[in-house]
RNA sequence: UGCCCGUUGGUCAAACUGGUUUAAGACGUCGCCCUCUCAAGGCGGAGCUACGAGUUCGAGUCUCGUACGGGUAACCA
């Protein structure tokens, strides 16, 4: 049975690419939404035409449609309470200033940016909170008009402020936080709430939004809840009622120690990196779930059904969680071992292909042998794009084996392993792991050499790495002539 | 600086309205095992209630203070 009762949105601003911070808002208020059988609505927040790019929009909806959210009602699929972008409802928010303003709710302010900037200036020097000030404090209601003609000969225009009521408690019950109060002398001063160029302000449009589209929960980030007192009192203004909040804790950088920031550069901010690198988008979903939420029991893979059936808002986390990337991998290495063959193959061989290491249109052939490829690689592979680096042997000649890797084999038994081993697979009838392996037990058995003294040359010849896949089957996908290339290459290294 | 909020191990975090938990679990880290090697996997170890008072028979849970951290102070959302 839905309840339509329950109505929550996500409300993002087309100003770039969906930043985690926004997704993981999104994804609550969606999992709030399905939990409940209510409805999950998307709006366009525009206001801002300056800020605004171009396929800001589309950007959003496909990064959500791609973490696997969908939505009721929204600016692509329409509904009743629309239309779902804020710059299309000018004709809604209208009537409702102009009754601020009949009721002296609201007035015209001609004070300048300049003039609000040296205000701040001056107040900050002064050592005061930085606040708008009345402009027409002690003025009889001719000064004032009078003041306000002078400022319209001057050909100012003017903005709307919303008139604070003085010394005036704002409280809520958070769902998150729990109660929260202000005083409204501390908000600083009356607040525009239409702009210079007529657009409403964010504070009353989405007041005046989620009132008349019957919005019934507000879960957004911790940033907004000082702008939760303003919103109240619009909607104190209008004798409406207020939705209930809950403001989320932010997620902070590992680095900075604060909330992730677009310049950020020691984690990805945005979904789309991460489904370019080859990221599950379900595994994703899981970690920015985890990232501030906790389920009941001791699991922590789960798929979106499950998250909808155990979802409780009031496990929701008060505290900043840090984003941690290592933790990430770990879900995706889980979920990349749990998908099916297919999914994995076919996303893996995309990145092969954007990594320049396999044809645009690879053959049938060359698509089974990346597929073997690909399976050998999966129980290390945290995501895709990994496997370009991993895999490099496959493709490329490496250069000379260095480090660690070289220490390993510079060693008595090292060179005996490698040459019997050449000798062995040169004369191999069938070239797979299991003559392969058949191969380097005879050895074993001839030269009485086992364990990592047999094992580790070989894998450092072949492959230049110290770990890597099963090797017999790795050996086979490189090739018996590469094989015999890098098998050589290395004996010539160590014997110098 | 004003206002708001927070503080359990390196990280994410559990512990319902104060009372068996030796303060779960996961990532990471360390060690061991497995295996033909590394990885994967299995097992195990180390590691935390910021500090100081108070309330109480009893406090991670309540109160106050301190410290630290975050948010916010736009004609941005």
């Amino acid at each position: 049975m839905a309840n339509n009762k329950i109505r929550v949105r996500y409300a993002p601003s087309p100003t770039g690419h969906l930043h985690i911070g926004n997704a993981r808002t999104a994804i609550f208020n969606y999992l709030f939404a399905r939990h409940y059988k209510g409805k999950f609505i998307i709006r366009i927040e525009d206001t801002d035409t300056k800020r605004n790019v171009a396929d800001g929009e589309k950007s959003q909806l496909d990064n959500l449609k791609w973490l696997g959210l969908d939505w009721d009602e929204g600016p692509d699929v329409g509904g009743d309470f629309g239309p779902y972008r804020q710059s299309e409802r000018r004709a809604t928010y209208d009537p409702l200033i102009q009754k601020l303003l009949d009721e002296d709710k609201a007035y015209y302010s001609y004070k300048t940016e300049e003039e609000l900037e040296a205000e701040r200036e001056e107040q900050k020097a002064r050592g005061v909170m930085p606040h708008y000030e009345y402009e027409f404090a002690g003025m009889t209601e001719d000064e004032r008009k009078a003041a306000i003609a002078d400022a319209e000969a001057k050909g100012l225009k003017p903005v709307i402020r919303f008139r604070v009521p003085k010394d005036h408690t704002y409280e809520w019950d958070d769902l998150v936080k729990g109660h929260v109060s202000f005083n409204s002398d501390s908000i600083g001063g009356d607040f525009v709430i239409v702009k210079r160029d007529g657009m409403p302000t964010y504070n009353f449009a989405v007041v005046a939004d989620d009132h008349n589209m019957q919005i019934s929960h507000v879960f957004r980030g911790d940033d907004h809840v000082a702008n939760t007192p303003k919103q109240l009192m619009i909607y104190e203004a209008f004798g409406w009622q207020a939705p209930k909040f809950g403001h989320m804790s932010l997620i902070i950088s590992a680095d900075t120690g604060k909330k992730l920031s677009k310049r950020d550069e020691t984690v990805l901010q945005f979904i789309e990196q991460y489904h370019e690198l080859g990221y599950l988008p379900d595994a994703l979903f899981n970690f920015i779930v985890l990232l501030g939420w906790s389920p009941v029991g001791e699991d922590e893979i789960f798929n979106q059904r499950q998250f909808i059936k155990m979802y409780d808002e009031s496990r929701l986390s008060k505290s900043p969680a840090t984003f941690d990337s290592k933790k990430l991998e770990w879900i995706n290495n889980q979920y990349v071992k749990n998908s099916d063959e297919d999914t994995i193959v076919d996303l893996a061989l995309r990145q092969l292909i954007k990594g320049g290491k396999l044809p645009e249109n690879p053959d049938a052939l060359t698509i089974e042998w990346a597929r073997k490829l690909i399976d050998v690689y999966r129980p290390q592979m945290s995501y895709m794009a990994q496997i370009n680096e991993m895999a490099n042997v496959f493709f490329e000649d490496p250069e000379l084996i260095k480090g660690d890797a070289l220490e390993e084999i510079e060693n008595e038994t090292a060179p005996v392993v490698l040459k019997a081993f050449a000798e062995k697979i040169k004369e191999l009838p069938i070239f797979d792991k299991v003559e392969i392996l058949k191969t380097i037990k005879s050895i074993q058995k001839e030269t009485k050499i086992k364990g990592r003294q047999l094992w580790m040359p070989i894998r450092i010849a072949v492959t230049h790495e110290m770990e890597g896949p099963e090797l017999p089957e790795s050996i086979e996908l490189i090739g018996r002539e590469k094989t015999l290339k890098h098998l050589q290459q290395t004996l010539d290294q160590i014997s110098k």
